[in-house]
DNA sequence: CGTCTTTGACCGGCGC
DNA sequence: GCGCCGGTCAAAGACG
């Protein structure tokens, strides 16, 4: 890294030498300037030699990475395998079935390393956002695709696609007999019962009685659950016919305002702009929920040594190690996830995103044992707030504190930049407005054009975003080294790729001088990234 | 009339 | 085996 620095800045002053050059009056001999300017010529030359060199050298530092985490992933595959066939297991493994989840949201070695080329290799290629939102979907699909492959390897080859595709729906209906075949020893399959398991718990203030997530939902039931005198309403997800996401909405007990979330299984099926932003950190933590429970079962294991139910912060700085938090995954690593909890419970894997204060609460009922998060380091400013339910309730607006979920860009609240809205426009005419004009790389000529600078001063300026852009920045460094250098130094950085590196908040200041703001504050951010590294 | 919500019944898992 | 509990179904009602 402090070659890179050297080499940068050897460029820098190439370059700013050069500028001097040219601006200069004539005065002197030619000869003198012509030397200067050979010589810098040279220097640059030699500067560019250099940086293919360092370029060819991480690439292969990449790739030696890529198959050490392939070779480490095979050697767990191989413990686990050790595992279930004995018959005495060490306490340290009592979650092991969390694992066997992981090994089915596209989390496992081969798999997943097809996932993260295929996502680098598009990620250069994209130009547009469009693209981006793509690319956050695409983890999805292929996840759930992956499990209906699986499921399909697993049906008997009469059966039709739809014959699949009903008795997937099936499963989810009868769990009974997806325990039948698991215990048949049908390793795909109960791995896919432990994939639907998986969920994404969110906790929110909300004013209204479901958090609007962009999702169009039918509700099913209703239950007063044991412990909680607020009801518990099941959703189903109607966008499309056969999806089989599911959602539980249930007031907090102890703070009503405190709206419960959880979602379960995976979308099959396009998803609005707005759709997007939950959909993706939801899948991003139970992606994320997976890898922990893979790769910390022997933290888990010494640091609650009290029962399985026992509950513990997601291992962040683990993560890095193998699976979905290897630098590798951008997808992933452009999600921020705040007072994110595991639970380590075997039979329902729950990833519990508390968005609701600026700290991790400190006592939660059903949690015990919390440890901190890594991440929970910078919660001492003003909160920026990602507002999933403004159009349900516009006057009062759910604060998604310290959050930076997923693709899609809210405006701040009001608490933060006085009074801010969006006039009556709903959040989805919103985000397609704007989208479409940064997919356009047109300059936009927004009706509000004070709301937006406003809206993109507040943004860039806030700490929480320079933050959130420092962390996926360290992460594009640490993954893909010299492509960052290349994106800075491209003056004409299309909006996209802006956006696919600084996430939410560059979208949200989509216009040209919004965009030249978050470059700055981009510039700015990249350089103290390089001192650090 | 079609769609959505409500709500009691039903089912399966789990602990005792 | 029994009861509790979470989750789902489906008929009936509400609503636009």
């Amino acid at each position: 890294m402090e070659v890179i620095l050297k080499e940068r800045e050897s460029f820098e002053e190439s370059k700013s030498r050069i500028e001097r050059l040219s601006g200069e009056e004539l005065v002197g001999s030619d000869i003198r300037k012509e030397d200067q300017l050979e010589s810098t010529k040279a220097e640059m030359g030699k500067v560019h030699e250099e940086n293919k060199r360092l370029k060819l050298v991480l690439a292969g530092i990449v790739k030696d990475y890529e198959s050490l985490q392939t070779k480490f992933l095979d050697i767990v595959h191989q413990e686990q395998a050790k595992m279930s066939t004995e018959t005495t297991r060490p306490v340290v493994y009592d979650v092991e079935e969390p694992e066997l989840v992981s090994l089915r949201l596209g989390t496992s070695g081969s798999n997943l390393k097809k996932i993260e080329t295929s996502s680098i290799h598009s990620k250069l290629n994209e130009d547009n956002m469009e693209k981006g939102l793509v690319l956050g979907l695409d983890c999805k699909y292929q996840a759930s695709n992956r499990c209906l492959n699986d499921h399909l390897s697993n049906t008997s080859p009469t059966n039709s696609s739809e014959d699949t595709k009903d008795e997937e729906m099936g499963e989810l209906r009868q769990p009974s007999k997806m325990l039948k075949n698991m215990r048949n020893g049908e390793d795909e399959t109960s791995q896919q019962t432990h994939v639907k398991k998986a969920r994404v718990s969110v906790r929110t203030r909300c004013d209204t009685p479901t958090m609007n997530d962009g999702c169009q939902w039918r509700k099913y039931g209703q239950k007063i659950a044991k412990g909680n005198p607020c009801p518990r309403a099941y959703y189903r997800c109607t966008v499309a016919q056969d999806c089989p996401v599911r959602k539980q909405v249930q007031r907090c007990a102890e703070d009503m305002s405190i709206l419960i979330t959880t979602y379960e299984g995976t979308h099959n099926h396009p998803l609005t702009i707005s759709a997007t932003a939950m959909a993706s950190t939801t899948s991003a933590a139970a992606c994320m929920l997976m890898a922990g429970s893979t790769v910390s079962e022997q933290t888990i294991g010494s640091i609650s040594s009290a029962t399985s139910s026992s509950s513990v912060t997601a291992p962040f700085a683990n993560m890095g190690a193998l699976g979905f938090g290897s630098s590798n995954d951008l997808r992933l690593r452009q999600f921020y996830l705040p007072n994110a909890t595991m639970s380590s419970n075997p039979s329902n894997p729950t990833i519990t995103l508390d968005l609701t204060s600026p700290l991790p609460p400190t006592y939660q009922p059903s949690q015990i044992n919390r440890i901190s998060l890594p991440f929970n380091t910078n919660q001492s400013y003003p909160s920026s707030s990602l507002n999933f339910s403004s159009t349900e309730s516009p006057t009062k607006p759910t604060s998604w504190r310290n959050g930076f979920l997923g693709h899609v860009a809210q405006p701040y609240n009001k608490n933060h930049i006085g009074s801010l809205s969006l006039g009556g426009q709903s959040q989805d005419t919103f985000y397609q407005s704007y989208m479409q004009k940064a997919s356009n790389s047109v300059p936009a000529a927004p009706s509000q054009p004070l709301l937006t600078d406003t809206i993109a001063k507040a943004i860039t300026t806030d700490p929480n975003f320079q933050s959130a852009l420092a962390a996926v920045i360290t992460s594009y460094v640490g993954a893909q080294g010299g492509q960052v250098e290349e994106h800075r130094t491209n003056q004409n950085l299309k909006l996209g790729e802006r956006f696919n590196l600084g996430g939410t908040f560059v979208a949200a200041a989509a216009n040209a001088s919004q965009v030249s703001l978050c470059n700055k504050s981009l510039d700015k951010i990249y350089s103290d990234e390089l001192m650090k590294n």
